[in-house]
DNA sequence: CCAAAAGTGTTTTTCCTACACCCATGT
DNA sequence: ACATGGGTGTAGGAAAAACACTTTTGG
Protein backbone atom coordinates (compact mmCIF):
# COMPACT_ATOMS: atom_id res chain seq x y z
CA UNK A 1 0.00 0.00 0.00
CA UNK A 2 1.05 3.12 -1.05
CA UNK A 3 2.66 5.99 1.37
CA UNK A 4 0.55 9.47 0.47
CA UNK A 5 3.07 11.96 -0.86
CA UNK A 6 3.27 15.73 -0.81
CA UNK A 7 1.56 15.64 -4.31
CA UNK A 8 -1.28 13.79 -3.26
CA UNK A 9 -2.15 16.41 -0.51
CA UNK A 10 -5.25 17.83 -2.59
CA UNK A 11 -6.27 14.62 -4.55
CA UNK A 12 -7.84 11.64 -3.87
CA UNK A 13 -8.32 8.68 -6.18
CA UNK A 14 -11.91 8.93 -7.32
CA UNK A 15 -14.19 5.90 -7.78
CA UNK A 16 -17.85 5.03 -8.69
CA UNK A 17 -19.73 2.26 -7.82
CA UNK A 18 -23.53 0.89 -9.14
CA UNK A 19 -26.36 -0.53 -7.38
CA UNK A 20 -27.67 -2.36 -10.28
CA UNK A 21 -31.12 -3.74 -10.22
CA UNK A 22 -33.56 -5.69 -12.44
CA UNK A 23 -36.61 -8.17 -11.50
CA UNK A 24 -37.22 -11.60 -12.14
CA UNK A 25 -40.37 -13.76 -11.01
CA UNK A 26 -41.89 -10.49 -9.47
CA UNK A 27 -38.51 -10.58 -7.32
CA UNK A 28 -36.20 -7.27 -6.97
CA UNK A 29 -32.74 -8.57 -7.72
CA UNK A 30 -29.35 -6.37 -7.30
CA UNK A 31 -25.74 -7.20 -9.40
CA UNK A 32 -23.20 -8.40 -7.38
CA UNK A 33 -19.51 -9.20 -8.37
CA UNK A 34 -16.65 -11.16 -6.18
CA UNK A 35 -14.32 -9.18 -4.52
CA UNK A 36 -11.28 -10.68 -3.32
CA UNK A 37 -8.74 -7.46 -2.09
CA UNK A 38 -7.03 -9.33 1.60
CA UNK A 39 -5.97 -8.62 3.92
CA UNK A 40 -9.23 -6.65 4.45
CA UNK A 41 -12.02 -8.02 1.67
CA UNK A 42 -11.03 -11.73 1.00
CA UNK A 43 -13.05 -13.43 -0.80
CA UNK A 44 -15.84 -11.70 -0.63
CA UNK A 45 -18.48 -9.81 -2.53
CA UNK A 46 -19.47 -6.31 -3.33
CA UNK A 47 -21.48 -3.68 -5.85
CA UNK A 48 -19.59 -3.60 -8.94
CA UNK A 49 -17.52 -0.29 -9.14
CA UNK A 50 -14.23 1.11 -10.52
CA UNK A 51 -11.60 3.94 -10.63
CA UNK A 52 -12.70 7.16 -12.48
CA UNK A 53 -10.35 7.99 -15.29
CA UNK A 54 -8.96 11.66 -15.90
CA UNK A 55 -10.59 12.17 -19.19
CA UNK A 56 -14.14 11.08 -17.97
CA UNK A 57 -16.84 11.68 -16.31
CA UNK A 58 -18.50 9.58 -13.47
CA UNK A 59 -21.32 8.59 -15.33
CA UNK A 60 -18.87 7.30 -18.06
CA UNK A 61 -16.72 5.69 -15.68
CA UNK A 62 -20.38 3.85 -14.37
CA UNK A 63 -20.96 2.69 -18.04
CA UNK A 64 -17.32 1.40 -18.63
CA UNK A 65 -17.66 -0.81 -15.39
CA UNK A 66 -20.71 -2.02 -15.78
CA UNK A 67 -19.94 -3.30 -19.10
CA UNK A 68 -16.68 -5.17 -18.05
CA UNK A 69 -16.98 -6.49 -14.58
CA UNK A 70 -20.97 -6.52 -14.87
CA UNK A 71 -21.12 -7.80 -18.40
CA UNK A 72 -24.14 -5.74 -19.07
CA UNK A 73 -24.03 -2.93 -21.86
CA UNK A 74 -24.14 0.36 -20.47
CA UNK A 75 -27.21 1.61 -23.68
CA UNK A 76 -30.41 -0.64 -22.02
CA UNK A 77 -29.42 0.47 -18.75
CA UNK A 78 -31.13 3.67 -16.60
CA UNK A 79 -28.63 5.43 -14.62
CA UNK A 80 -28.82 7.86 -12.50
CA UNK A 81 -26.25 9.40 -9.97
CA UNK A 82 -27.19 8.42 -6.29
CA UNK A 83 -25.04 9.77 -3.51
CA UNK A 84 -20.97 10.44 -3.31
CA UNK A 85 -19.43 8.72 -0.26
CA UNK A 86 -16.68 10.36 1.18
CA UNK A 87 -16.04 9.53 4.40
CA UNK A 88 -12.02 9.26 5.06
CA UNK A 89 -12.06 5.56 5.54
CA UNK A 90 -14.19 3.84 3.67
CA UNK A 91 -11.40 1.85 2.05
CA UNK A 92 -8.73 0.56 4.24
CA UNK A 93 -6.21 1.35 1.71
CA UNK A 94 -5.88 5.05 1.54
CA UNK A 95 -8.52 7.63 0.76
CA UNK A 96 -11.33 6.76 -2.03
CA UNK A 97 -14.11 9.17 -2.73
CA UNK A 98 -16.77 6.75 -4.38
CA UNK A 99 -19.86 8.78 -6.74
CA UNK A 100 -22.66 5.87 -6.42
CA UNK A 101 -25.02 5.56 -8.90
CA UNK A 102 -28.53 3.74 -9.21
CA UNK A 103 -29.07 1.49 -12.64
CA UNK A 104 -32.20 -0.08 -13.65
CA UNK A 105 -32.22 -2.63 -16.46
CA UNK A 106 -35.67 -4.56 -17.44
CA UNK A 107 -34.92 -8.28 -16.55
CA UNK A 108 -36.00 -9.37 -20.51
CA UNK A 109 -33.35 -6.91 -22.04
CA UNK A 110 -30.45 -8.75 -20.87
CA UNK A 111 -28.87 -11.21 -22.77
CA UNK A 112 -28.98 -15.13 -21.80
CA UNK A 113 -25.28 -14.59 -20.48
CA UNK A 114 -25.84 -11.50 -19.01
CA UNK A 115 -28.81 -13.07 -16.86
CA UNK A 116 -26.05 -16.23 -16.06
CA UNK A 117 -24.32 -16.61 -12.60
CA UNK A 118 -20.71 -17.01 -13.22
CA UNK A 119 -18.59 -16.84 -9.42
CA UNK A 120 -17.39 -12.87 -10.94
CA UNK A 121 -20.65 -11.85 -11.61
CA UNK A 122 -23.76 -13.07 -10.68
CA UNK A 123 -27.84 -11.61 -9.48
CA UNK A 124 -28.88 -12.17 -6.10
CA UNK A 125 -32.06 -10.98 -3.99
CA UNK A 126 -31.57 -8.03 -2.77
CA UNK A 127 -33.10 -9.39 0.51
CA UNK A 128 -29.95 -11.51 0.60
CA UNK A 129 -26.91 -9.07 -0.31
CA UNK A 130 -25.67 -8.39 3.36
CA UNK A 131 -22.24 -8.21 4.29
CA UNK A 132 -20.79 -6.39 1.06
CA UNK A 133 -17.20 -5.00 1.13
CA UNK A 134 -15.73 -1.48 2.00
CA UNK A 135 -19.11 0.73 2.77
CA UNK A 136 -21.12 -1.12 -0.26
CA UNK A 137 -24.06 -1.88 2.62
CA UNK A 138 -24.91 1.23 3.08
CA UNK A 139 -24.76 2.75 -0.79
CA UNK A 140 -26.82 -0.20 -1.34
CA UNK A 141 -29.43 0.59 1.35
CA UNK A 142 -29.60 4.45 0.16
CA UNK A 143 -30.02 3.45 -3.37
CA UNK A 144 -33.07 0.81 -2.36
CA UNK A 145 -34.48 4.01 -0.34
CA UNK A 146 -33.83 5.99 -3.03
CA UNK A 147 -35.69 3.34 -5.24
CA UNK A 148 -38.46 2.86 -3.20
CA UNK A 149 -39.08 6.72 -2.66
CA UNK A 150 -39.07 7.54 -6.23
CA UNK A 151 -40.82 4.77 -7.34
CA UNK A 152 -43.89 6.91 -5.47
CA UNK A 153 -44.03 10.02 -7.65
CA UNK A 154 -41.96 9.22 -10.77
CA UNK A 155 -42.53 6.72 -13.96
CA UNK A 156 -38.88 5.33 -13.08
CA UNK A 157 -40.47 1.97 -12.76
CA UNK A 158 -41.21 2.04 -16.55
CA UNK A 159 -37.39 1.07 -16.74
CA UNK A 160 -37.61 -2.17 -14.86
CA UNK A 161 -40.36 -3.35 -17.63
CA UNK A 162 -40.06 -5.11 -20.78
CA UNK A 163 -41.46 -3.13 -23.66
CA UNK A 164 -44.46 -5.15 -23.27
CA UNK A 165 -46.11 -6.25 -20.21
CA UNK A 166 -50.04 -6.97 -18.28
CA UNK A 167 -51.06 -4.63 -15.73
CA UNK A 168 -50.67 -7.82 -13.19
CA UNK A 169 -47.14 -7.88 -14.01
CA UNK A 170 -46.86 -4.01 -13.69
CA UNK A 171 -48.89 -4.03 -10.36
CA UNK A 172 -46.13 -7.31 -9.39
CA UNK A 173 -43.25 -4.94 -9.76
CA UNK A 174 -44.51 -2.33 -8.05
CA UNK A 175 -45.03 -4.60 -5.54
CA UNK A 176 -41.68 -6.29 -4.96
CA UNK A 177 -40.28 -2.66 -5.26
CA UNK A 178 -42.30 -0.73 -2.66
CA UNK A 179 -43.20 -4.21 -0.46
CA UNK A 180 -46.53 -3.57 -0.22
CA UNK A 181 -49.81 -5.25 -1.51
CA UNK A 182 -51.82 -3.21 -3.72
CA UNK A 183 -55.83 -3.40 -5.05
CA UNK A 184 -55.70 -4.59 -8.33
CA UNK A 185 -58.93 -2.09 -8.77
CA UNK A 186 -57.45 0.37 -7.68
CA UNK A 187 -53.92 0.62 -9.18
CA UNK A 188 -56.09 0.18 -12.57
CA UNK A 189 -57.68 2.92 -12.09
CA UNK A 190 -54.92 5.13 -10.79
CA UNK A 191 -52.27 3.82 -13.19
CA UNK A 192 -54.41 4.11 -16.60
CA UNK A 193 -55.73 7.88 -15.75
CA UNK A 194 -52.13 8.66 -15.29
CA UNK A 195 -52.01 8.41 -18.83
CA UNK A 196 -48.29 6.96 -19.25
CA UNK A 197 -49.37 3.74 -20.84
CA UNK A 198 -50.73 2.82 -24.36
CA UNK A 199 -52.89 -0.26 -24.89
CA UNK A 200 -50.87 -2.45 -27.65
CA UNK A 201 -53.27 -4.00 -30.14
CA UNK A 202 -52.58 -7.59 -28.85
CA UNK A 203 -52.97 -9.91 -25.69
CA UNK A 204 -50.69 -12.21 -24.14
CA UNK A 205 -52.52 -15.95 -23.23
CA UNK A 206 -50.45 -17.51 -20.71
CA UNK A 207 -52.11 -20.50 -19.57
CA UNK A 208 -55.67 -21.88 -18.36
CA UNK A 209 -57.24 -18.23 -17.67
CA UNK A 210 -58.39 -15.39 -19.77
CA UNK A 211 -55.51 -13.70 -22.00
CA UNK A 212 -54.36 -9.86 -20.67
CA UNK A 213 -54.11 -7.13 -22.12
CA UNK A 214 -50.57 -5.42 -23.16
CA UNK A 215 -49.34 -2.04 -22.61
CA UNK A 216 -46.57 -0.32 -23.02
CA UNK A 217 -45.05 2.53 -21.33
CA UNK A 218 -46.40 5.96 -23.76
CA UNK A 219 -42.64 7.46 -23.16
CA UNK A 220 -39.14 6.08 -22.04
CA UNK A 221 -38.37 9.36 -20.48
CA UNK A 222 -38.59 9.58 -16.53
CA UNK A 223 -41.20 11.84 -15.51
CA UNK A 224 -41.83 13.25 -11.83
CA UNK A 225 -46.13 12.58 -11.64
CA UNK A 226 -47.54 11.27 -8.68
CA UNK A 227 -48.20 7.79 -8.66
CA UNK A 228 -49.45 5.24 -5.75
CA UNK B 1 -1.22 25.34 -15.28
CA UNK B 2 0.80 21.79 -14.68
CA UNK B 3 0.62 19.14 -17.13
CA UNK B 4 -0.99 15.68 -15.65
CA UNK B 5 1.89 13.33 -14.89
CA UNK B 6 1.70 10.11 -15.03
CA UNK B 7 0.89 9.75 -11.46
CA UNK B 8 -2.86 11.51 -11.63
CA UNK B 9 -4.08 9.28 -13.59
CA UNK B 10 -6.34 7.97 -11.52
CA UNK B 11 -6.73 11.08 -9.21
CA UNK B 12 -8.18 13.92 -9.88
CA UNK B 13 -9.16 17.28 -7.43
CA UNK B 14 -11.97 17.34 -5.31
CA UNK B 15 -13.43 20.32 -4.10
CA UNK B 16 -16.67 21.37 -2.87
CA UNK B 17 -19.37 24.07 -3.80
CA UNK B 18 -22.35 25.10 -1.72
CA UNK B 19 -25.51 27.09 -2.64
CA UNK B 20 -26.25 28.58 0.97
CA UNK B 21 -29.61 30.07 1.39
CA UNK B 22 -31.31 32.26 3.66
CA UNK B 23 -34.53 34.22 3.70
CA UNK B 24 -34.71 37.84 4.54
CA UNK B 25 -38.02 40.16 4.08
CA UNK B 26 -39.37 37.62 2.35
CA UNK B 27 -36.59 37.46 -0.26
CA UNK B 28 -35.45 34.17 -1.18
CA UNK B 29 -30.99 35.00 -0.81
CA UNK B 30 -27.90 32.98 -1.76
CA UNK B 31 -24.44 34.13 -0.31
CA UNK B 32 -21.84 34.69 -3.40
CA UNK B 33 -17.81 35.21 -2.89
CA UNK B 34 -15.85 37.58 -5.39
CA UNK B 35 -13.99 35.30 -7.88
CA UNK B 36 -10.94 36.49 -9.62
CA UNK B 37 -8.87 33.62 -11.99
CA UNK B 38 -7.67 35.11 -15.07
CA UNK B 39 -7.76 34.75 -17.49
CA UNK B 40 -10.92 32.66 -17.27
CA UNK B 41 -13.11 34.36 -14.49
CA UNK B 42 -11.36 37.87 -13.96
CA UNK B 43 -13.41 39.87 -11.45
CA UNK B 44 -16.72 37.96 -11.53
CA UNK B 45 -18.64 35.98 -8.41
CA UNK B 46 -19.32 32.41 -7.46
CA UNK B 47 -20.27 30.02 -5.01
CA UNK B 48 -18.53 29.36 -2.07
CA UNK B 49 -16.21 26.25 -1.95
CA UNK B 50 -12.94 24.78 -2.19
CA UNK B 51 -10.76 21.79 -1.84
CA UNK B 52 -11.34 18.69 0.15
CA UNK B 53 -8.36 17.68 2.12
CA UNK B 54 -6.64 14.25 2.06
CA UNK B 55 -7.96 13.89 5.83
CA UNK B 56 -11.46 15.50 5.73
CA UNK B 57 -14.97 14.06 4.35
CA UNK B 58 -16.88 16.23 1.80
CA UNK B 59 -19.26 17.71 4.11
CA UNK B 60 -16.17 18.50 6.80
CA UNK B 61 -14.70 20.50 3.90
CA UNK B 62 -18.17 22.26 3.65
CA UNK B 63 -17.68 23.42 6.66
CA UNK B 64 -14.06 24.63 6.64
CA UNK B 65 -14.89 26.59 3.52
CA UNK B 66 -18.32 28.36 4.71
CA UNK B 67 -16.73 29.56 7.67
CA UNK B 68 -13.06 30.69 6.48
CA UNK B 69 -14.63 31.69 3.03
CA UNK B 70 -18.20 32.92 3.46
CA UNK B 71 -18.07 33.63 6.96
CA UNK B 72 -20.76 31.23 8.34
CA UNK B 73 -20.54 29.20 11.07
CA UNK B 74 -21.63 25.98 9.66
CA UNK B 75 -22.74 24.55 13.42
CA UNK B 76 -26.22 26.53 12.77
CA UNK B 77 -26.08 25.67 8.97
CA UNK B 78 -28.27 22.85 8.13
CA UNK B 79 -25.95 20.89 5.27
CA UNK B 80 -27.25 18.29 2.93
CA UNK B 81 -25.45 17.08 -0.15
CA UNK B 82 -27.27 18.10 -3.54
CA UNK B 83 -25.24 16.65 -6.56
CA UNK B 84 -21.67 15.92 -8.11
CA UNK B 85 -20.37 17.16 -10.84
CA UNK B 86 -17.80 15.94 -12.92
CA UNK B 87 -17.85 17.51 -16.36
CA UNK B 88 -14.26 16.96 -17.39
CA UNK B 89 -14.07 20.64 -18.37
CA UNK B 90 -16.37 22.39 -15.79
CA UNK B 91 -13.55 23.98 -14.24
CA UNK B 92 -10.75 25.26 -17.79
CA UNK B 93 -7.80 25.19 -15.70
CA UNK B 94 -7.60 21.56 -15.20
CA UNK B 95 -9.64 18.06 -13.80
CA UNK B 96 -11.57 19.26 -11.10
CA UNK B 97 -14.78 17.37 -9.92
CA UNK B 98 -16.71 19.26 -7.02
CA UNK B 99 -19.36 17.59 -4.55
CA UNK B 100 -22.05 20.40 -4.22
CA UNK B 101 -24.12 21.26 -1.04
CA UNK B 102 -27.01 22.49 -0.49
CA UNK B 103 -27.16 24.48 2.94
CA UNK B 104 -29.56 26.48 4.84
CA UNK B 105 -29.46 29.16 7.68
CA UNK B 106 -31.95 31.27 9.04
CA UNK B 107 -31.66 34.78 8.81
CA UNK B 108 -31.74 35.79 12.78
CA UNK B 109 -28.99 33.06 12.91
CA UNK B 110 -26.91 35.32 11.45
CA UNK B 111 -24.40 37.64 13.41
CA UNK B 112 -24.64 41.36 12.34
CA UNK B 113 -21.13 40.52 10.38
CA UNK B 114 -22.44 37.50 9.18
CA UNK B 115 -25.41 38.96 7.51
CA UNK B 116 -23.24 42.13 6.12
CA UNK B 117 -21.94 42.10 2.77
CA UNK B 118 -18.43 42.64 2.22
CA UNK B 119 -16.33 42.81 -1.45
CA UNK B 120 -15.75 39.58 -0.71
CA UNK B 121 -18.81 37.72 0.42
CA UNK B 122 -22.31 38.86 0.53
CA UNK B 123 -25.96 38.03 0.08
CA UNK B 124 -28.10 38.17 -3.01
CA UNK B 125 -31.45 37.68 -3.87
CA UNK B 126 -31.31 34.22 -6.13
CA UNK B 127 -33.23 36.21 -9.33
CA UNK B 128 -30.08 38.79 -9.30
CA UNK B 129 -27.23 35.77 -9.09
CA UNK B 130 -26.59 34.91 -12.56
CA UNK B 131 -23.32 35.05 -14.65
CA UNK B 132 -21.62 32.85 -11.98
CA UNK B 133 -18.13 31.08 -12.40
CA UNK B 134 -17.02 27.52 -14.06
CA UNK B 135 -20.32 25.48 -13.37
CA UNK B 136 -21.62 27.28 -10.94
CA UNK B 137 -25.32 28.74 -12.63
CA UNK B 138 -26.07 25.27 -13.38
CA UNK B 139 -25.46 24.31 -9.82
CA UNK B 140 -27.12 27.29 -8.29
CA UNK B 141 -30.39 25.74 -10.77
CA UNK B 142 -30.03 22.10 -9.27
CA UNK B 143 -29.67 23.58 -5.61
CA UNK B 144 -32.74 25.91 -5.85
CA UNK B 145 -34.84 23.23 -7.87
CA UNK B 146 -33.63 20.71 -4.91
CA UNK B 147 -34.79 23.10 -2.55
CA UNK B 148 -38.10 24.09 -3.95
CA UNK B 149 -38.83 20.05 -4.81
CA UNK B 150 -38.27 19.26 -0.87
CA UNK B 151 -39.92 22.29 0.97
CA UNK B 152 -43.79 20.63 -0.73
CA UNK B 153 -42.82 17.26 1.06
CA UNK B 154 -40.54 17.69 3.69
CA UNK B 155 -39.97 19.96 6.77
CA UNK B 156 -37.11 21.17 4.92
CA UNK B 157 -38.66 24.82 5.36
CA UNK B 158 -37.90 24.67 9.14
CA UNK B 159 -34.11 25.37 8.66
CA UNK B 160 -34.98 28.63 6.98
CA UNK B 161 -36.99 29.43 9.85
CA UNK B 162 -36.14 31.65 13.09
CA UNK B 163 -36.69 29.61 16.67
CA UNK B 164 -39.94 31.19 16.55
CA UNK B 165 -42.66 33.00 14.34
CA UNK B 166 -45.90 33.54 12.89
CA UNK B 167 -47.83 31.30 11.22
CA UNK B 168 -48.04 34.20 8.88
CA UNK B 169 -44.24 34.40 8.44
CA UNK B 170 -43.76 30.73 7.96
CA UNK B 171 -46.58 31.30 5.01
CA UNK B 172 -44.20 34.08 3.61
CA UNK B 173 -40.89 32.18 3.55
CA UNK B 174 -42.61 29.69 2.03
CA UNK B 175 -44.10 31.35 -0.72
CA UNK B 176 -40.69 33.37 -1.19
CA UNK B 177 -39.16 29.33 -1.68
CA UNK B 178 -41.89 27.85 -4.37
CA UNK B 179 -43.20 31.42 -6.02
CA UNK B 180 -46.75 30.48 -5.62
CA UNK B 181 -49.14 32.77 -3.14
CA UNK B 182 -51.00 30.62 -0.48
CA UNK B 183 -54.49 30.59 0.55
CA UNK B 184 -54.08 32.06 4.26
CA UNK B 185 -56.53 29.83 5.49
CA UNK B 186 -55.97 26.37 4.20
CA UNK B 187 -52.50 26.79 4.73
CA UNK B 188 -53.22 27.16 8.06
CA UNK B 189 -55.41 24.25 8.68
CA UNK B 190 -52.60 21.62 7.07
CA UNK B 191 -49.71 23.38 8.56
CA UNK B 192 -51.50 22.86 11.86
CA UNK B 193 -52.66 19.49 11.07
CA UNK B 194 -49.51 17.91 9.79
CA UNK B 195 -48.52 18.05 14.01
CA UNK B 196 -45.14 19.55 13.55
CA UNK B 197 -45.33 22.83 14.80
CA UNK B 198 -45.98 23.49 18.70
CA UNK B 199 -48.15 26.36 19.59
CA UNK B 200 -45.56 28.86 22.26
CA UNK B 201 -47.50 30.52 25.38
CA UNK B 202 -47.00 33.61 24.16
CA UNK B 203 -47.13 36.38 21.33
CA UNK B 204 -45.97 38.60 19.25
CA UNK B 205 -47.08 42.41 18.95
CA UNK B 206 -45.83 44.38 16.60
CA UNK B 207 -48.07 47.07 15.04
CA UNK B 208 -51.11 48.37 15.31
CA UNK B 209 -53.22 44.95 14.99
CA UNK B 210 -53.92 42.14 16.93
CA UNK B 211 -50.58 40.04 18.10
CA UNK B 212 -50.09 36.77 16.52
CA UNK B 213 -49.73 33.40 18.13
CA UNK B 214 -45.59 32.23 17.65
CA UNK B 215 -45.05 28.61 17.21
CA UNK B 216 -41.80 26.42 16.41
CA UNK B 217 -40.47 23.56 15.21
CA UNK B 218 -41.47 21.08 17.32
CA UNK B 219 -38.08 18.91 16.06
CA UNK B 220 -35.05 20.10 14.89
CA UNK B 221 -34.75 16.92 12.23
CA UNK B 222 -35.99 17.36 8.50
CA UNK B 223 -38.93 15.09 8.13
CA UNK B 224 -40.05 13.62 5.23
CA UNK B 225 -43.89 14.23 5.47
CA UNK B 226 -46.37 15.59 2.62
CA UNK B 227 -46.74 19.39 2.65
CA UNK B 228 -49.12 21.63 0.85
C1' DC C 1 -66.96 -28.46 -15.90
C1' DC C 2 -63.29 -26.88 -13.17
C1' DA C 3 -59.37 -24.11 -11.98
C1' DA C 4 -56.93 -19.95 -12.64
C1' DA C 5 -55.96 -15.32 -13.53
C1' DA C 6 -58.23 -11.15 -16.01
C1' DG C 7 -61.21 -7.70 -15.69
C1' DT C 8 -64.76 -4.51 -13.87
C1' DG C 9 -68.22 -0.48 -10.45
C1' DT C 10 -70.11 1.43 -6.49
C1' DT C 11 -70.11 3.39 -2.01
C1' DT C 12 -67.88 5.76 1.70
C1' DT C 13 -64.63 8.66 3.45
C1' DT C 14 -61.06 11.80 3.21
C1' DC C 15 -58.77 15.63 1.34
C1' DC C 16 -58.49 19.87 -1.47
C1' DT C 17 -60.21 24.25 -2.90
C1' DA C 18 -62.54 28.40 -3.06
C1' DC C 19 -64.14 32.02 -0.63
C1' DA C 20 -65.42 36.72 3.17
C1' DC C 21 -65.86 38.51 7.41
C1' DC C 22 -64.80 39.67 12.44
C1' DC C 23 -60.90 40.47 15.97
C1' DA C 24 -57.36 42.84 18.62
C1' DT C 25 -54.37 46.36 18.60
C1' DG C 26 -51.63 51.10 18.01
C1' DT C 27 -52.05 55.60 16.71
C1' DA D 1 -62.55 55.80 14.80
C1' DC D 2 -59.73 53.87 11.58
C1' DA D 3 -56.17 51.28 9.52
C1' DT D 4 -53.58 47.06 9.80
C1' DG D 5 -52.59 42.42 9.74
C1' DG D 6 -54.42 38.14 12.72
C1' DG D 7 -57.56 34.79 12.82
C1' DT D 8 -61.58 31.66 11.64
C1' DG D 9 -65.63 27.96 8.95
C1' DT D 10 -68.22 25.88 5.43
C1' DA D 11 -69.81 23.85 1.25
C1' DG D 12 -68.86 21.41 -3.11
C1' DG D 13 -65.93 18.53 -5.80
C1' DA D 14 -62.17 15.34 -6.42
C1' DA D 15 -59.55 11.73 -5.13
C1' DA D 16 -58.65 7.63 -2.28
C1' DA D 17 -59.97 3.42 -0.08
C1' DA D 18 -62.65 -0.55 0.72
C1' DC D 19 -64.76 -4.26 -1.20
C1' DA D 20 -66.77 -9.22 -4.55
C1' DC D 21 -68.30 -11.04 -8.50
C1' DT D 22 -68.21 -12.19 -13.64
C1' DT D 23 -65.35 -13.38 -17.77
C1' DT D 24 -62.36 -16.03 -20.61
C1' DT D 25 -59.54 -19.52 -21.30
C1' DG D 26 -56.85 -24.40 -21.13
C1' DG D 27 -57.05 -28.79 -19.77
Amino acid sequence: MKQPSQKDLHFAVLATDVALFSVRDNMLLVRLVSVNRPPYFPNTQGLPGGLIDPKETAEEAVARHLETKAGVAASTLYIEQLYTFSTVNRDPRGRVVAVAYLALVPWEQLSAKQQANTKDAWWAPVSEARKLAYDHDEILAVALARLRSRATYTTLIGRLMPKEFTLTELEHVYESVIKTKLDKRNFRKKILKLDILSELPRKRASGPHRPAQLYRFSSEKVRDIEVL
